[in-house]
DNA sequence: AGTCGTTACGATGCCCGTAAGGATA
DNA sequence: TATCCTTACGGGCATCGTAACGACT
């Protein structure tokens, strides 16, 4: 048995059981991989793979349990790597972050630009996507970090912690009949055309569940998954929208005016997620400590070793998070 | 960066940093073994280990902490065939026991027994020591299982989870003073010249504990780490002896009286110890609950999820255990 | 017919073993 | 001086790539 082997296996896996193209994501030859899968399999004396004729069908439940091994040890054995990087040069290195538009639009501006003058040595990539393809991006390992509100809840191998609470504001233009209201009823919000985010994405399922609550139907017109777009929308008329309050900004966006709507829905939280493999390097201690500065490095290693994903909401729920703005 | 690699780091961390020495164990090559950790070292861009000429003199901080990561790496390996052996023939496999004295003599044969005749596939091993011997050999993985009474807290990749607990009888002959006694306390015991364990052996810290809380000097004459000794020196007349109560047999003990001291001693907690990282097979979590029916299958998964010393003691404390006899 | 996995074969390169050299205690 | 690690060198073997074959959709 050796590295090689289990990183075909977990390739092929990755690659929805097709050989091929495995051996392409991996830059190497098909036949190879298929030999070594042969031999691995034969040193275990079992296959993991069950082929119909010369196709891969599915995972054995064997090789369900070998497979999930394999990823606990390729994730330690680039944990080997971390760790060596990190006594060479503490301050060299990379950090991939997989967020959403909210996060990288309003509030990762000021956390980057700190690290970044902290941290000159460390390059940073930044992926955008939906919730789901963040997580799924975080869960695989192609990125450090994954910051979203939503969805991190789907994948059990990532350790997630709390950052904030935020809440939504109506974006309404200064001659909106709603431009002077004082906390607005639902009914009287749900008069006037929507445009908001699409179903998924920051918080849109807290906004969902408080109109259906309160027994009102909105009339969503538009739905974008950025709040740039929703603005835009906003300012032709087209409706009010409902956005994070942190995406109203008060210098640019001082021809709309928000309205604060916290007492109309239920909080969101915003989280932090990572392989719980991950060995994380001091410059990822302390980019989450500038994100949420509750976080303490020792806060993260209690997240990391709670062992059940009970034991972690029990760490989340003791903890007082700000609420923004 | 290869398995090989990370083993022969192990064993030459694990043979006192002797690169000869480990290669020997290993049934290699001493040069073999100095390219390959030369050639780790040049990968990973740093030294693991500190070098004085060229005599291995300690492990950097960085190569602690990659010695560490590579043990946990390796005993996920090892898991791999655990898990291949148990879908290829559940009752075929080997288990090994590293035990004291007393388990084996007087709580382990009823458990044995049924367990061979429920796995006459699964090869027994049973190793005796003392209990720091037998939790090196459970913390080493050369042994499965760690059953003992002391020692096993020591080393916090074990899993522990309690078993029982026991207290003390006093052994006499049927025409010693003590013979007829009920209840005595420790100053008439005291009275006597004792014959008991040696320090470090099933419970003889208890023991001490009590007698230097009641301010009683024992006079121990003789010590030894088996019941059978002691009583054989009982029976010769040269003391009381004070054992762990199941070490008194009805039928070949009759010529000895046994007294019960649970009123003098503090309980005794033996506990049955593995490594965080073993994957267990069927027949280990059957072996687990044959010694300790209340260490259901569930409950032991709980305890080897539990991430932290504390949340096991937690879960250990929630227990009620048998007392014994 | 096209896609995909297995088998066969040849070459490269890695790994291990023996032998010799150099440094430390 | 004895022990122990490193370097050097040669042989064997594992791995990888190309090519051909066979099987399923």
């Amino acid at each position: 048995m050796n590295l090689q082997q289990l990183k075909f296996i977990r390739a092929v896996t990755d690659a929805d059981l097709n050989i091929t193209r495995a051996a392409a994501s991996l830059f190497t030859s098909q036949p190879g991989i298929s030999k070594q899968i042969g031999l691995l399999e034969a040193e275990l004396g079992l296959e993991i793979f069950e082929r119909s004729g010369k196709h891969l069908k599915s995972l054995t439940p064997a090789g369900k349990e070998i497979v999930a091994k394999a990823r606990e040890i390729l994730d330690k054995t680039s944990a080997l790597g971390a760790i060596a990087d990190e006594y060479k040069d503490p301050g060299k290195g990379s950090l991939s972050i997989a967020t959403t538009h909210t996060q990288s639009r309003y509030m990762l501006p000021p956390v980057i630009s700190r690290f970044i003058t902290r941290y000159p040595g460390v390059s940073l990539h930044m992926h955008q996507g939906s919730p789901m393809q963040i997580s799924e991006l975080a869960s695989r390992g192609e990125a450090d970090f994954a910051i979203a509100t939503e969805a991190l809840e789907l994948f059990d191998n990532l350790v997630m912690m709390p950052c904030f609470r935020w809440n939504r504001s109506i974006l309404v233009t200064r001659d909106h009949p709603l431009a002077t209201a004082v906390e607005p009823t639902l009914h009287e919000v749900a008069e006037h055309p929507i445009v908001t985010y699409v179903f998924g994405f920051t918080g849109r399922s807290k906004l969902d569940q408080a109109f259906h609550e309160a027994e009102v139907q909105p009339r969503v017109v538009f739905t974008a998954t950025d709040a740039d777009v929703i603005k835009t929308y906003v300012r032709l008329g087209l409706g009010i929208g409902i956005v994070a309050s942190m995406a109203w900004e008060p210098g640019r966006d001082s021809d709309l005016v928000a309205i604060d709507a916290s007492h109309l829905f239920d909080w969101s939280v915003t989280s932090i997620g990572f392989r719980q493999e991950t060995w994380l390097r001091g410059y990822m201690y302390d980019f989450i400590s500038l994100f949420a500065p509750h976080l303490s490095r020792d806060i993260v290693d209690r997240f990391v070793a709670a062992g059940t994903i009970s034991d972690r909401e029990k760490l989340a729920s003791a903890m007082d998070l700000p609420h923004l703005p």
